[in-house]
DNA sequence: AATATTAGCATAAACGTTTATATCAGGTAG
DNA sequence: CTACCTGATATAAACGTTTATGCTAATATT
């Protein structure tokens, strides 16, 4: 009997009641159950056969597989999470996907995921609070392995270590002043100090920046990035004017109403802004204005979105590499869950002047 | 001592090293069983406050909440799933989410969705084969209770019933003709009809095309509303030279190389795209060619996604409201899950012309 | 007053895995 | 020939929920 092939062992076993029953499962689909009656083994052989544990014979092994693939047999991820505690699942944070810096970033993220074999749940977070309450609960329930976290706001860093305590969380362009949390981070200080030089260079001595959200790590990096870039020309970085923007568009829009509508000895010839969504803002301003850009004023961007060079003009700015810094989050992600590495601050990633058309030497 | 309030009562029983096991199962999170010691009531009453059946008492209610929240406890998803069967998670596959029509979408899903208890999970589905696969998984392994699907692909029928089986599936932007699967569509064809009738009131008459995917739905339905809208305005859809495309950038930027490098009696004077990414590719073509838009040509596109107003000249298009579509799409998709509903076939979306600077009279 | 009903709670059996432990051949060493 | 391994397989206990089923006491019905 033992040495029949296994589907004979199985048709001479049947009858129709039984069948039934012991082909499927109660939900309908095929267990792990059907496949160890299929192939006349144990539950356990099946197992270990799918996961390359445990001692098992090459006549077995086989033989499930081939029940596996007969009955076109796939785990149940819920069953496998409940005793492993583990949901093969990353979740990403991100202020919103409007931003094609984050939407690029997410596509890098998801994979690398996939690339071993994880999912990747997405929310957006509008506000700082709701991240932190979401990834809570996200971490707890075990429905998420670890998190990837970028968000607009300042946080505070007792919410943040205390999400640590829950699970791997992994920043993303954003880093605590005095803790080392993991983060994947690019050299936006560098950026921004070469596009004010690159500015100084050109010839430009009245020049003004838009700042990102106030508090948050990357727009003071980018801030005291333009600063350096004016000392290291001989700008005095105070003479620099400095308009609070928040990343978004319109704050972009309106910072450029602010200082472009002023009488032509008042007005920078150089705005630049510490991101590309602003720069566009800016650029519709002076489209709506009949300001003509660059020649009217100089306008620069960051992170270089793909749609930075789509825009008339072409817009200057500092690139940074989403799809890379998306994918290194997730590994580094998935090596902190997966007890590989303890944690890790990661050296930036170099962040390279990109020069378009949105700049040119001011009119004297 | 069953008068005792619970939190004395529990705090009577402990001793060291009891506690320690009984406030923290294996896992480290807090459990049920935890909940339940802490208030002195069973497991299956934790369980009935927390899902509102089943008879309790207030007072036990009451304390039930209380230990709830001090505790801090958030149930265990996965095992939630495993005896419900369910995963209160959904999946949504996509080409990528480089066309923005796709983030604007995916971010519509996540609204809904969350707006329901239900996480999103993503995935990029680079081949039509591969998205199937990974479908049919998802819905096997119970990590999602159904699928949004969107491709750039055609489809075989066989397939997608094969994967309604599994679990719920919901087209976006697609159908499948002769199947009434759940879909969630814009007019399409009515859209492109009104900007062939646009075209056709602005003078032209040598009109050109750049089609979808071949095969695919959307792509077949717009070329339909094309030569309609021509038929209407008297000029036979025949006399329409139509290129096919691939919805992506370099294709429209390749079929205007292809219709606009001829001499000038040869070309067309609109380029019709069927989608907004396509008539950027063309947009860019003509800049590097130094041909001016629309004096030289007009170009229009489809969708409206956030950069066609951004562009220069802005994109004459029709618009689809994505986030909309993704919205009802999700809310579809939760519905067929609950089983609230049998099947549906939505009424298709109204899709707008939207007039802007790409287009203009021929020159004479 | 005896019985039927019910509200309020606890018990226990599932859901589909993983894995430590038990079992049981067959072979080897003493 | 017994004792002891060892490799291959099966058994059973967990993981944290939900919910059908018992059970108990109090109330309602005859």
């Amino acid at each position: 009997m033992a040495s029949l092939p296994p589907t004979l062992a199985f048709c001479g076993e049947v009858d129709s009641e039984q069948s039934m029953r012991s082909v499927k499962s109660v939900s309908g689909r095929t267990t792990m159950k059907d496949v160890a009656d299929y192939a006349n083994v144990s539950i356990s052989t099946v197992s270990y056969v799918l996961n390359g544990n445990g001692p098992v014979s090459q006549a077995r092994k086989k033989s499930v597989e081939q029940a596996i693939k007969a009955l076109n047999y796939i785990p149940n991820e819920s069953a496998r999470g409940l005793k492993l505690q583990v949901s093969s699942t990353i979740g990403l944070v991100v202020p919103g996907l409007e931003n094609q810096f984050f939407s690029v970033l997410a596509r890098g993220v998801v994979q690398a995921a996939s690339a071993k074999n994880r999912l990747v749940v997405f929310c957006s977070a509008e506000t700082s609070e709701e991240a932190e309450y979401g990834i809570a609960r996200l971490l707890s329930s075990k429905r998420v392995d670890g998190v990837i976290y970028e968000s607009d706001f300042q946080e505070s860093r007792e919410s943040l270590l205390e999400l640590q305590s829950l699970g791997p969380v992994v920043l993303v362009d954003e880093r605590i002043p005095g803790i080392d949390l993991p983060a994947v981070v690019a050299d936006g200080r560098r950026g921004a100090r070469d596009i004010a030089t690159h500015m100084i260079n050109l010839g430009h001595r009245k020049i003004s920046c838009v700042t990102g959200p106030d508090g948050h790590w990357t727009a003071e990096q980018r801030l005291a990035g333009y600063r350096e870039g004016l000392a290291l020309g001989g700008v005095h970085p105070d003479t620099m004017e400095v308009i609070a923007g928040d990343y978004r568009m319109n704050s972009g829009y309106e910072a450029a109403k602010l200082l472009l509508l002023r009488p032509k000895s008042d007005r920078p010839t150089v705005l630049m802004c510490s991101n590309d969504l602003m720069a566009i803002g800016a650029l519709e301003f002076c489209r709506a204005e009949g300001i003509v850009v660059p020649r009217d004023v100089s306008i620069t961007g960051f992170d270089d979105i793909p749609i930075a060079n789509l825009l008339t003009p072409r817009l200057t700015t500092a690139s940074q590499p989403a799809l890379d810094m998306g994918k290194e989050a997730a590994d580094l992600l998935i090596k902190l869950i997966d007890g590989e590495i303890e944690s890790s601050v990661r050296s930036p990633y170099p962040v390279d002047l990109v020069v378009r058309d949105s700049t040119a030497e001011p009119l004297s």
